[in-house]
DNA sequence: ATTCATTTGTGAAATTTATCACGACTATTT
DNA sequence: AAATAGTCGTGATAAATTTCACAAATGAAT
């Protein structure tokens, strides 16, 4: 929306630095540096103190970062003062294991509504979600922006279309599949049989340390 | 092990094109292109000629790669020739989303042996794996390197002592915890809660294209 | 007051990764 | 046999990311 300038990679820490200073803040502490902060979230001390600098001069030199500043900073910067809500397609082991799940404590997004392709769990209830059946998605999906996707890897491509013509704008792909949207539309795969392939691969071809 | 010349990024790639070569080789294909392998994998083909180029030349200028041929080379670079032995530790919700998905279907890596506090579990048998009692970790993790940590947050960082003492080397880290591991020790993570935030955030300040 | 140990913010450099663009080669068609 | 369309491998370039290293500022100690 406003400044394009932050780069992709620093993006992609801010929720980790936002969970760590709540923890902090939660324990008490009101005062942390790039140093303690890197020790926390395994981040060079230096590059923390960069993805910082992109917002502007957080700190103090010879003092650090007011963690309750900090906090508030990054809880409007990462929209955490309005809630959003995400759907859950495919509440299979996988699925299930989300919905109950509480990963979502210290922020506001939440799995409001679960939906699969089996009537018989249509109706009911896991983790305080209700699931629907998947063909009530054009009815049950309003509003709703950012879906998670844990379906068997042959319904993915199906399934995606119809998200995508209900107006879906985020997929959080869990399949094997890399499905085809829209360029409008951002996927961020996560895929569990190539991280432990490439854990492994790693281990084989790039002995100790980084 | 050899040479350490192949970058990070392009390792991390690799078992992403071992799988859609499978998939081409089981539909009978036994020819294909960087710009079609492309289009399934959703990489650049320049990047992904670039990638295999690190292995030498396996491809033929003017008609692309031989399907068979690639397999088995990545088979034996990715080690699928021998059988990985994974351990799960922490069998909840997720852990058990993990023992039922055969998310290794195509390949030789296998969890071989869930543990987990809980004495009830301990004797049980889930998606045919057998769990044991984590105490007995000293007894049940020999000749075994890699393991994938679902267990509570608070556990985390216990367990990872246990599991280096126990001769791990690699840890698929699913808590979002931070664990501390000697260097010689690899952990990736996978943070489905820091990974839902910026899909969030990169909605709402990155629309539309990349 | 002065010194000292800290710590930020950032210019500059280094490193890593991705992309462009084209010469060289291949298979196929006419 | 010549023309054509397709494709790789890669030098060169661009873009993105990380890291170094230090001046400037701060708070604490004496």
């Amino acid at each position: 929306m406003e400044q394009n300038k932050i780069p992709q990679a620093t993006a992609k820490r801010l929720p980790l630095y936002y969970r760590f200073l709540n923890n902090l803040n939660q324990q008490g502490k009101n005062r942390v540096s790039s140093k303690e902060l890197s020790e926390a979230v395994k981040v060079d001390s230096a590059t923390i103190r960069r993805d910082f600098s992109y917002f502007g001069a957080l700190g103090k030199k010879g003092y650090g970062y007011n963690v309750e500043y900090l906090l508030g900073f990054f809880r409007s910067t990462l929209d955490q003062n309005e809630t959003t809500e995400v759907a859950l397609i495919g509440v299979g082991n996988l699925g299930t294991a989300f919905l109950n799940y509480s990963f979502l404590k210290n922020n506001n997004i939440r799995i409001t509504k679960g939906f699969d392709a089996n009537p018989e769990k249509a109706g009911t209830n896991i983790g305080g979600v209700p699931i629907y059946h998947i063909d009530e998605l054009h009815e049950k999906l309003e509003g709703i922006r950012v879906a998670i996707l844990t379906v068997p890897a042959t319904e993915a491509e199906t399934i995606t279309e119809v998200l995508v013509k209900e107006g879906i704008e985020g997929i959080l792909n869990f399949t094997p599949a890399r499905i085809s949207v829209p360029e409008r539309i951002r996927v961020h795969h996560i895929d569990l049989a190539v991280e432990l392939q490439s854990l492994v691969y790693f281990l084989k071809h790039y002995p100790l340390g980084e």
